[in-house]
DNA sequence: TGGTATCATGGCAATTATGCCATATCGCCA
DNA sequence: TGGCGATATGGCATAATTGCCATGATACCA
């Protein structure tokens, strides 16, 4: 059996973490249509610049993103082609919790 | 275009932050063997027991696992089939970011 | 060269997550 | 009933995250 290391998951979690914001994700889900500039994310997101950019700055030091410049400008793209099947199993969760969530989620 | 609300991306961000620590993956990854009763899950994880209790906790509360008592004992299972095809989604961001070049995702 | 637009970064306060201890709850058995 | 083992929960201290403001850095243009 392979005893998967400490590092194994914390690189996972990591992965994981850079997902865990709504912002985050409606900026990955914009750049799934195509490449965008950081003013066009921060009136999408709606929140100011500098936080934007953080954002941006964690997707991207993530592994999701790259950037390209051009002029004065930054464009973000995606860079990862799995995020469907990430997301239907994602949705899979929502469903699930809705379903079972009266039930079993209540104490 | 379909313009997603706020809650649409806080629930699934809700999804990833449980994913989002390194025991819970552990956890995760061990339950999909077969179900365990927490003790088991405490010795695995090799914290303390209210912590592991806690994580599972939030991991339940996401909808990724479910419980059945057995005598004094709790098992807990995994109720989600699609972990794997996100782990690899995962393991692609890893090999993409560890690279910073070519990595394809492996489906 | 000065001015403007676009992004990134430092810093700070507020919120949230984490982990352990102590303790409560539950099931079982002598 | 009393006690023990298995879990869950409250509380608290520490750490991490978040968002905005201010500011720095860069590109472009008049």
């Amino acid at each position: 059996m392979n005893k998967k290391s400490t590092e194994f998951y914390e690189a996972r979690a990591n992965v994981a973490k850079a997902l865990a914001h709504p912002s985050r994700l409606l900026i990955l889900d914009a750049l799934q249509e195509s490449e965008m500039c950081v003013c066009d994310l921060t009136s999408l997101v709606g929140a100011d610049q500098s936080t934007v950019s953080k954002h941006l700055a964690v997707l991207k030091q993530a592994g999701f993103l790259e950037t390209r410049k051009e002029g004065p400008m930054v464009y973000y793209r995606l860079m990862i082609p799995c995020l469907d099947s990430f997301f239907s199993c994602v949705e899979a969760v929502i469903l699930k919790r809705r379903d079972a969530g009266i039930a079993a989620c209540r104490r």
